[in-house]
DNA sequence: TGACAATGTGACCATGTGGTCATATAATAA
DNA sequence: TTATTATATGACCACATGGTCACATTGTCA
C-alpha cells in the first residue's frame, strides 16, 4: 500500500507518476523497471517516490491493481448480458473484449503481459493475492453450466478444458501485442477478430473431419 | 561464433564452462543471467570468459544453439516412425516427447522456456536465425496432409490450426516446468500424460456435445 | 510573527553489471 | 637457450541499481 502522503498528493502529480509508472513497467519485466527512470521521467526526486511508496514492490503492486480495476471496469458493463449468450458466444465476447482492451490500454495490456511472464510464482502470488485462481474458476464454472445445459460434451475435463481456454486467451494477448507495432491497428483488428473465429470453430469442432 | 580459443581448450574444460552458462542461463533471463556469476563458478576469470567468446550473447547464443542440437538428437531417432501415425498420435508423441525431454533435461527446458517468454523480437531473430518459423511449419504441413487423408476437416484454417497447436505445446511445457518442483516426478509424469490425453480430446473432438 | 509538521530533494551508499587491458604465465619453436 | 606466440588473470572502468538520510523548503496553525 502506498504511504499517506501519496495519497494526499494533488491529483496531478499523483496520475503523471502513475502514467510514468505505467509506461516504464509496461516496457520491462518488474526486475528491470528501473526507479531511477520513474523518478526522472515523473520529474521527482527519487527520495520523493520513497516517501510515496514503501519500495518498488508496493509501487509496483499499486499500478497492477489500478491495471487489475481498469480492466474490471471495462468488462463490468458487458458482463450482465452474458446469459443470453452460449459457451462459444461468451468465449467469443471474453477473447472479443480482451483484444479491444488491449488496442485500447496497450500499456495496461503489455504490463499485463509482461507479469504472466514472470517465472517467480511466490512473486506473483505476492503481487496477486488470491486472485489468481480466479479467471480460471470462472472457465471452469461456464464449462460446468454448459455440460448441465448440454452445449458441451460431458466427457470433457473440466480443468483442462478451462486450462485451454485460458492459455488461448493469453497467447491471443501475445500475439495481438506484438503484431500492434508493425501494422495499423484497425486492418490489424479486423484480421484479430477474423483468426478468433477461425480459433473458436477448432475449439468448438475439434480437428477431427 | 566462439573464438578459436574456446574450442582449443581441453575438453573438460569446456564442458564444465558450458556446463555452468547452462545452469545461469536455466535460471535467469538473458539479460538478468551474469556472467560474473558464471565465470566464478566455472572457476575461470573473467577475463578468460571474453578470451573464448566475443560477449555475453556471444556465450548465449552457443549456448543455445547446443540446447537445439540436444532436443534434435532427441527427436530424430523417433522422427522416422511418423507415418505410421495418423494426426493425433503425432501430435500427441510430440507432446508427450517434448515433456520427458523436460523432465530428463530440465534445465535445458527451462532455458528453452526462458527464450520464448523473451519480449524483444529482434534479440530472439538474431539468436534463432531464421529457425523461429519451422516449428510452426511443421505443424501447418502436418495439418495440410492430414487434410488430404481426410483426418482433418477442410473447413479449418491450416495457419490458426498451426498456432494453436504450438501454443498448447509452450503451455504444457510451462506447466511441467513449473509443477517438476513440487511433486515427485513419476508420479507427476502420470499426471501430465493424463493431461495431454485429456487435452488431445479436446483438440481432436471441439468441445460440442 | 514564530513554531511545528509535512514534503521535497539529491548526494551518497553498497552492490552489481558487461567489458577491457596490462601483465603474468605456459607452451611452442628455433 | 632464447624468442615468439597463445592463454590466463583480476584490478579496473563507466555505468546503473534500489534504497537512505540529513537537510532544505513549504504549509499550517496560533
Amino acid at each position: 500500500m502506498p504511504k499517506q502522503t501519496f495519497f494526499n498528493l494533488p491529483e496531478e502529480k499523483k496520475e503523471k507518476l502513475i502514467e510514468t509508472a505505467i509506461d516504464e513497467f509496461s516496457k520491462q519485466s518488474f526486475k528491470n523497471a528501473s526507479i531511477n527512470k520513474i523518478a526522472e521521467n515523473a520529474g521527482v526526486a527519487k527520495g520523493s517516490l520513497y516517501q510515496y511508496f514503501e519500495d518498488k514492490k508496493d509501487l509496483y503492486k499499486h499500478i497492477f491493481d489500478i491495471a487489475g480495476s481498469k480492466k474490471q471496469e471495462y468488462l463490468i458493463g458487458w458482463m450482465h448480458q452474458l446469459q443470453h449468450l452460449d459457451f462459444i458466444e461468451i468465449i467469443r465476447e471474453l477473447y472479443v473484449k480482451g483484444i479491444e482492451f488491449a488496442l485500447e490500454n496497450p500499456k495496461l495490456a503489455a504490463l499485463a503481459n509482461h507479469f504472466i511472464k514472470e517465472s517467480d510464482v511466490k512473486f506473483k502470488e505476492e503481487i496477486m493475492g488470491v486472485g489468481i485462481e480466479k479467471s480460471n474458476l470462472f472457465f471452469e464454472e461456464l464449462i460446468e453450466n454448459a455440460k448441465k445445459n448440454g452445449e458441451v460434451s460431458k466427457e470433457i475435463d473440466t480443468k483442462v478444458g478451462a486450462y485451454i481456454i485460458t492459455n488461448l486467451n493469453t497467447s491471443i494477448m501475445d500475439y495481438t501485442l506484438n503484431k500492434m507495432e508493425y501494422e495499423d491497428i484497425l486492418k490489424h483488428k479486423e484480421m484479430l477478430l477474423d483468426n478468433v473465429d477461425k480459433m473458436l470453430f477448432i475449439i468448438r469442432n475439434g480437428f477431427k473431419s
